[in-house]
DNA sequence: GTCTATACGAAGATAGAC
DNA sequence: GTCTATCTTCGTATAGAC
C-alpha cells in the first residue's frame, strides 16, 4: 500500500523527469487544496501555484477529477510509511486511520468532494475507484473482526461483514461531523464502538 | 419539521405569486436532480427544464448553492407529512429516515454534494445549515437514547451523546456505501446497531 | 516526452431594460 | 418579476515548439 504509486489513473510517461514532475504536481496540489479546498480550486489555480500552464497538468492527468483522485491517493499512500500493528483490532485500525486523516488539512474535504462526485451519474472512474476502495477496506475489517470473534475478543451474535460496513460508515461520517464541530470527540466516540463490540 | 417552509435561505418576496413560483421551482428542480444529478446539473439546465431564464432563478435564490440547499430542504420537508411514532427508538428513527431517503432518487447524491460543499472554506451558509442540522438530529437522538437508557432498553455503559453521533454517522455513511453497492443490506445493517445497543 | 499558446463552449453571476 | 446581454472564469481540446 505504501510502496510505489500503484495508481493506474493518469499514468503517463515513465521517464525520470516526467515521474518526478508528476510527483511534484501531486505534492504541491495537496498543499493548495489544504489552503483553498478542493471544491473551489480550479485547474488553472493549481497550475499557477505550481508555476506551469494548466494545459501542462492535463498532460499528466486526463481530467481535473483524475488529478483530484490521484492527489487523494498520493496523500494517503505517502503518510506513515509503515505501521505494522498485528495486535490492532478493527476499531484500532479505523481510529488510527481516522485520526491520521483528520490531521492532514483538506483531506476530509477532498475525500468528501470525491465521494460526492463518484455518486453522480457519469463519474465512472470515480465509481470504480471508490467501489474498489470500500470493498478493500470492508474486506480487511471483516477478516479482522472474524479473527477477533474466533479469539473471543468480539461478540459473535452479529455478522462480521455488517459490523465492518458500520465501522467504515461511522468513521467516514464522524470525520465530517468533527470538521463541522470540532468539539465532537472523534477518537473517543469511535472507541466507544469498541465497547459496543465487546462480547 | 413538516409544516411550512422554515428556511431562511433564499427568502425573497412573500407575495402569493412569488411564493407559488418559488415552490414550483423547487418541485421541478428536485425532479431534474433525480434525473441528472446535482453535481453536473447547471442553473441553466434547471431553468430550461422549468421554462425560464437562469437569471430568473437567481431572483429567488442568491446563488446556485442556495438553490441546492433549498431543494434539499424542500424535499425533506415534503415527504411523509406526518408520522408520529412515540414508540420509536433511536435506531428505528434512523432506519426510517435512511430508507425513506434512499427511496428518493438523487437525494443521497444531493446530500453528499451539499455536505462536501459545506465543508469547504467560504461556504458559510452551507456550514451554518448543516451544523444546525447535525446538532438538531444529534440532540433528538441523544434524548431518545437517554429515555431508553432510563427505561432499561438501551445499555447504560456508554455515553448517549456519543452513541447519537455514531448513529448519525453510520446512517449517512451507509447510505453512500449502499449507493455504490446496492448489495449492502442497508436496513438490516443499520438494525444490527440496535443489537449492539442492547443492555 | 514535455510543455506553452490558444480557442471553444458552457458555467455562475451581474446590470439594466421592460 | 423576468428578460437579454455581458463579464469572468471554468474544463477541455488541439496545434505545435522544444
Amino acid at each position: 500500500m505504501t510502496s510505489d504509486e500503484a495508481s493506474v489513473i493518469g499514468r503517463r510517461g515513465s521517464y525520470a523527469k516526467g515521474v518526478a514532475r508528476r510527483r511534484e504536481i501531486l505534492d504541491r496540489a495537496i498543499e493548495v487544496f489544504a489552503e483553498r479546498g478542493a471544491h473551489g480550486t480550479s485547474l488553472r489555480q493549481i497550475a499557477q501555484a505550481i508555476g506551469v500552464s494548466h494545459a501542462a497538468l492535463l498532460h499528466y492527468f486526463d481530467s481535473r477529477e483524475q488529478l483530484l483522485v490521484a492527489v487523494y491517493e498520493h496523500a494517503e499512500n505517502t503518510r506513515d510509511t509503515a505501521q505494522e500493528h498485528p495486535e490492532f483490532g478493527a476499531v484500532d485500525l479505523m481510529v488510527d486511520a481516522a485520526t491520521e486523516n483528520v490531521r492532514v488539512p483538506g483531506m476530509v474535504q477532498l475525500y468528501s468532494t470525491l465521494v460526492a462526485a463518484a455518486l453522480e451519474a457519469g463519474s465512472d472512474d470515480g465509481k470504480t475507484f471508490f467501489s474498489a476502495r470500500f470493498d478493500t477496506v470492508r474486506d480487511d475489517l471483516t477478516a479482522l473482526l472474524r479473527r477477533d470473534q474466533a479469539a473471543g475478543l468480539v461478540r459473535s451474535d452479529v455478522d462480521a461483514a455488517e459490523m465492518a460496513s458500520l465501522l467504515v460508515a461511522a468513521s467516514d461520517g464522524l470525520q465530517i461531523q468533527w470538521l463541522l464541530k470540532p468539539s465532537i470527540r472523534l477518537e473517543s466516540t469511535l472507541r466507544t464502538f469498541a465497547t459496543l463490540l465487546q462480547p
